[in-house]
RNA sequence: GGCGGUGUGGCCGAGUGGUUAGGCAGAGGCCUGCAAAGCCUUGCACAGCGGUUCGAAUCCGCUCGCCGCCUCCA
């Protein structure tokens, strides 16, 4: 029973049949035009998790995100740098994959490229033209709206109601100003690729359409992105589908966004944080939690101050896991966090869970009662596994130099030589460890907030 | 102007009729040589005003605020 809310029918629905085993998963990827921001890695961590979620419950999922590699901002910028369209696009689609490594997000199955698909796309825009569902005119082709069975099913908005004063100057020659562009034709000094209509590109809204149904099929299970991509790309996406009687995707969702100051995160305001810095500063687990924390659908508010609160919170759980040995993992509890998730990924309540797991246990440990603290340990990673949030599961190695100290410290406070005990505490914390002292002598536990993070392991 | 969302304690963030969400920060305590970590205790939180109800953050009405989409946008 996985439901999950999906915007078309705007209610919590099924997402999966029973007996379904495979899933196919179309996420809308990047227009590698710039560096990641924050809000860009909520939607990869989002469809990650929630691809993780499918596949730990036994699905086999096929997960496609394309990636904008030829649009105006991509050649705009690239005039302005005296270089070419794709050496930009090159330069940020790498940045954008190691960035998101290493918030621990799985490459996508397929990752087609708008410019190793224009000749499919120009096939369907002559499909579109055989229906007669798009007309040529002088600077490309549009889709005609009004050849549209239904359109505005995702946005529900009347689109007789809407006031033309407040659109953008409405090409005149257009049919309908709702009407759309499939090909831009440009002149041939600019990038561009010939077509039957003449030199020209792709209209970002073809470009999904084209290379989902290729690669996913004429009727798949999800199509996903940003709350921004309702309108207009995903209604046009789905007019086109619609115009030539192809199904489409059969559930729709979209992941709220990551504000600052109760706005929306964007370049436009100004207000965006760097992905790629707040990993480096905070770590990409604590990244993936402050995202993961919130539920997908509601408004986020990050900043500096939200996320190193997080990492403290993120250090809580790193603490007890490091309290004991692992022990045997609780499936009951276990299957309440899963079945949490499974009601339209409410990571809140999933959380809650988990902490509670973490509380208990550490009153366990408190009480020297090792076993049933063990078995919570395994319990918090195998939750933590799930979600993709452990920690790299490298040994707590103790170097030989380390331990010496600790037991000369253990020593030097028998002999009550505290200041000898101090110094020799400082030397073992400069090598990224932290003491505690407890009943049953010194321990040792890792210093993760002071250690550079380690990067997470995507294959748990 | 149209459509949609939202307003929860210092901060982040769940909750949709009656019991502690959770985390971070703060205060007090336990433990400790001191710490750290942990545990315990602690916060009359639900934008405002009316109404329904034995009882509302949760339902209804009105008011106010904020945000988003309508233009490339995750």
């Amino acid at each position: 029973m996985t439901t999950l809310y999906d915007t078309m029918t705007g209610s919590v629905t099924q997402l999966i049949n029973p007996g379904q085993e495979a899933f196919s998963l179309y996420v809308c990827g990047p227009t590698v035009q710039d560096r990641p921001h924050l809000g860009h890695g909520r939607i990869m961590a989002t469809y990650d998790l929630l691809r993780r979620h499918l596949r730990n419950k036994g699905l086999a999922v096929n997960l496609v995100m394309n990636v904008t590699d030829v649009d105006d901002k991509i050649i705009s910028r690239a005039q302005a740098e005296a270089t070419t369209y794709q050496a930009i696009a090159h330069h940020y689609e790498a940045i954008w994959w190691e960035t998101m490594d290493r918030l621990g997000i799985e490459r996508p199955d397929a990752t087609p490229h708008a410019t190793e698909w224009v000749q499919g796309m120009i096939e369907f825009i002559q499909e579109l033209l055989d229906v007669g569902a798009a007309y040529v005119i002088d600077d490309g082709v549009y889709l005609r709206i009004a050849s549209v069975p239904h359109y505005g099913l995702l946005t529900k908005q009347d689109f007789d109601q809407l006031q033309p004063g407040n659109r953008v100057e409405v090409n005149p020659l257009k049919e309908s100003p709702l009407d759309f562009a499939i090909w831009k034709r440009t002149d041939s000094t600019e990038p561009g690729f010939d077509a039957p209509w003449g030199f020209g590109r792709p209209g970002w809204h073809t470009e999904c359409v084209t290379m989902s149904i290729a690669l996913l099929g004429r009727s798949f299970d999800l199509h996903g992105g940003g709350m921004d991509l309702i309108f207009p790309h995903h209604e046009n996406e789905l007019a086109q589908a619609q115009v030539l009687g192809v199904p489409f995707a059969r559930h729709w969702a979209h992941v709220g966004f990551v504000e600052m100051n109760g706005e929306k995160m964007s370049k436009s305001i100004g207000n965006t944080l760097d992905l790629t810095d707040a990993i480096t500063q905070f770590g990409g687990r604590a990244v993936r939690l402050a995202y993961l924390r919130a539920y997908y659908r509601s408004p986020l508010e990050l900043s500096p101050a939200v996320l190193n609160d997080t990492l403290a919170s993120l250090d809580r759980i790193d603490n007890f896991l490091d309290r004991g040995e692992s022990g045997d993992v609780n499936t009951d509890t276990l299957a309440t966090f899963i079945e949490s998730l499974d009601n339209d990924l409410d990571t809140p309540t999933a959380f809650s869970i988990l902490f509670e797991q973490v509380r208990e246990g550490n009153i366990d440990f408190d009480r020297q009662h090792l076993k049933e603290g063990g078995d919570k340990i395994a319990t918090v990673h195998a939750m933590l596994s799930w979600i993709g949030l452990a920690p790299s599961d490298d040994a707590l190695v103790i170097p030989g130099e380390i331990s010496d100290a600790v037991k000369a410290r253990e020593q030097a406070k028998r002999d009550r030589d505290y200041t000898k005990a101090d110094q020799l505490r400082m030397l073992i914390e400069a090598s990224g460890f932290v003491v505690s002292d407890t009943k049953d002598g010194t321990q040792l536990r890792r210093d993760r907030r002071n250690s550079p993070r380690a990067s997470m392991n995507s294959d748990d």
